[in-house]
DNA sequence: AACAAACCAGAGCACTGCTCTTGCTTTGCC
DNA sequence: GGCAAAGCAAGAGCAGTGCTCTGGTTTGTT
């Protein structure tokens, strides 16, 4: 249940494994190959186009094949637009955690801000891509268990640093939480190997939502008018909210 | 500039219009009639099938007009879903006054509470127009200048809460803005009228974004596996996290 | 009454996801 | 080596989409 307690996790599953599970035959080396294709230039449309336009039949010509061929690889396009999702978390998560590697185990805040930031870098080159993981699901999909993996890894740095925290220096005053509001968040307590008070806790994933939403609405537009355009302005921005919800975080 | 410091704006462009401008011909008052109707059962579909899926046809076949018929009232797809969408902006602003008038005007913490509730509220009662005015924007989707107005009722109503409460308890330590930052709000601290010092403002913007982060959030299943799924759970956790942000803001 | 603007119905184009059938090639097994 | 089974590519086809164009009708104005 602890097994991400270790300040970064280790394991690179972003990556395709080299040699392990080796595909002996001729036609399988093809097919992962061929699948590997489609998923590129299926990213490449999303990125230009969305996802909502990204369509099976157009992934298809680029690869020089018919419509048809498409589903000996996949089987629709909602598990296409799923491998797509995998990847992008898993692209994030792989940004994320590296930032966090080049620091000092102890400096919290600027592992914080730092991860906040590579979250928003990745955001701002990707954005359709985070449109997909963390814009309106499409209707009628509901994401299948292979994401809740690739998902967490955010969440998981982000919990890292708040355990980091409070075992080096306990104190910190805390807020009364609510008996309901402790059983509600029993599953994430559970994840996090039960080293953290519920006040944290609760703070830790009002920093993950805050985090989101201002990235979020910077990336959709509804800072328009609101904030200067220019990335300077918007990162400087940026900064400073993030550095405000580091305080609420008990950081800084 | 200051149109909005009464403490709920008056206007409720949300009604349609009784007798104004009067559709004089019977052709007139067919079209606004047949427009509303279009309105009406996109509404409809929206709300069951999200906005991806809402199609011209299937609108006009539920009126039992052809699928061409549609065009002479509604120039294509797009225009269609920014009719939507100044709806939804409209519906969840009326909400969001609604609640707020209902409270003393001093008792801040309680306002800003019941402005998220209602938030929160609307977009559980209406998940695919939320989706669409703050999910992901459809791609190559710009929104039109008929939207801002609309989209900014709710942040009226926290700017005016904020407004209320710096004008009756000055004190408040505040935290240091970066010249850099200063000026990337200022669109939204002339919106404002000034009133606020640049940190609360920039509180609020950050009470903004939370507010929308962690209903972003729990709709579109980010919380799946962290806060327990019930009604009475999530919205204990809500309320919690939303007092966690009024804390942040000095208020409580 | 005459005329132009607004309307409706239908056919049609180019596109989508997805299925099915027809042949062909590769693979694993005896 | 032979051979059935499985994997594959190609094409036709179905039902659906947004949107346009044409011809014919209704309506409001002069």
């Amino acid at each position: 249940m602890l097994w991400f307690v270790a300040t970064a996790p280790e394991m690179e599953h972003t990556q395709r494994m080299p040699a392990s599970n080796a595909p002996s035959t001729a036609r399988e080396r093809a097919r992962v190959e061929i699948t590997q294709e489609i998923l590129d230039t299926a990213r490449g449309h999303l990125a230009k186009d969305g996802a909502a336009s990204l369509s099976l039949r157009a992934v298809a010509r680029d690869l020089g094949m018919v419509s048809s061929a498409i589903y000996r690889y996949v089987p629709n396009r909602d598990s296409l637009l799923t491998m797509l999702i995998i990847e992008a978390y898993n692209s994030l998560g792989a940004d994320v955690e590296k930032v966090g590697r080049t620091l000092r185990r102890d400096a919290y805040l600027e592992r914080f801000l730092v991860t906040c930031h590579a979250v928003r870098g990745w955001a701002l080159a990707h954005p359709q891509e985070y449109a997909l993981i963390y814009g309106s699901p499409v209707p009628g999909y509901a994401a299948p268990t292979d994401t809740i993996g690739p998902a967490s890894r955010v969440p998981t740095v982000l919990l890292t640093i708040l355990i980091d925290m409070h075992r080096n220096d306990r104190p910190k005053k805390s807020m009364p939480v609510e008996p309901l509001v402790s059983t509600a968040i029993a599953d994430i307590r559970k994840f996090s190997g039960g080293l953290l008070p519920d006040d944290l806790l609760l703070r830790g994933m009002a920093a993950w939502s805050g985090l989101f939403g201002a990235v979020s609405f910077e990336l959709y537009g509804h800072l328009h008018n609101v904030v200067a355009e220019g990335p300077k302005h918007r990162k400087a921005y940026f900064d400073h909210q993030m550095r405000q919800v580091a305080a609420g975080l008990g950081l800084g």
